[in-house]
DNA sequence: AAGCGATGTCATCAACCGTTGACAAGAATA
DNA sequence: TATTCTTGTCAACGGTTGATGACATCGCTT
């Protein structure tokens, strides 16, 4: 059931992912999701830890691929969803940004940070953001070359980019 | 009424942005969104036609800042939002994809063709994903680091970037 | 003044949403 | 076997959405 939610709300996002599209994918009643996770709030929340748990290690140059390859095509994963969505409620997102949080610091900051770059967040940050945009818009097809592009092209016009953005002139 | 649905739109989405709240924003009543644009979709259409007739000419270097300076705040934008969004009807993906895809063919397209970089749509594409991407989680709110930057810190960051992915190694 | 199209308001509709509580079926316990 | 707890189904509710059609109101023309 959890996997259910998990591909709806990929795909449709958190709207329009309804609790009874969500009911049917998993097979079971909607009423069941009321029942286990109090509300669909609940549900997504739960959806988020869920995908969060396995998580695996990554440095900063692999981010970017690691990244739009876990949101790009098998779709299973809300988190690039609602990184992209506006109508959070607040427990929503304290929630995601604190799972995002957690895991830039754990995988990403004390690299940086020892890399010297002074606004280590904001560029780690920068990184998801980056890849958010780029799952998102080959996701609805709204930049049709972009959406085309197989993942490899893609991957390779941004690796300079990304290695510009981490080791900034400065450094 | 025009600009009413855009602040909406960009704001809340397309999805919750209801015609009620556009209705009371624009000061008139929600039937007359049906009469005057057959449709809530036809009101979207409308606007994001509304706001991409007044697009400046930029050049690849500043596409990026200019962007993000038309969607980052004041909040009158529909076209980012709708390159965010999931649930589009084909008729929505259509002109927001024609839209952008013009925009770009015509400020973007033969100066990057000029540079002699083979993928010159898909890399153009991607800047706009690029921006999308930083718009719209520092609207949500989700990325703190980022959310909180300064926009002229984050385009200090990422303008080096931005440089690497229009003159890759090999051009 | 009489007629009339344009412009906007109002009550209302059908459809869909998330959620609820009553209830059936089965396993577990005594 | 009788009871209780769990697991799931079902019909239904209140609320909200986009859309509709009847109705008022104003300005213009003749």
């Amino acid at each position: 059931m959890l996997r259910a939610a998990c591909s709806a709300f990929d795909e449709l996002g958190y709207d329009l992912a309804t609790t009874r599209e969500i009911g049917e994918r998993a097979g079971v009643d909607p009423a069941l999701i009321a029942r286990y996770f109090d509300s669909k709030e609940g549900l997504f929340i739960a959806s988020i830890a869920y995908v969060a748990e396995d998580e695996a290690e990554v440095d900063l140059e692999t981010a970017v691929p690691y990244l739009l390859g876990r949101w790009d095509e098998h779709g299973h994963n809300p988190i690039s969803r609602a990184l992209a969505s506006l109508g959070l409620s607040e427990e929503m997102r304290r929630r995601v940004a604190a799972v995002i949080a957690e895991w830039l610091q754990r995988q990403l900051g004390d690299e940086l940070a020892a890399r010297g770059v002074a606004d280590a967040a904001m560029r780690a940050e920068l990184i998801v953001a980056i890849a958010v945009g780029i799952a998102i818009t080959r996701a609805n097809g709204t930049l049709e070359a972009l959406a085309a592009a197989d993942r490899e092209e893609v991957l390779a016009a941004l690796a300079p980019a990304i290695e510009c953005l981490l080791a900034p002139p400065g450094a």
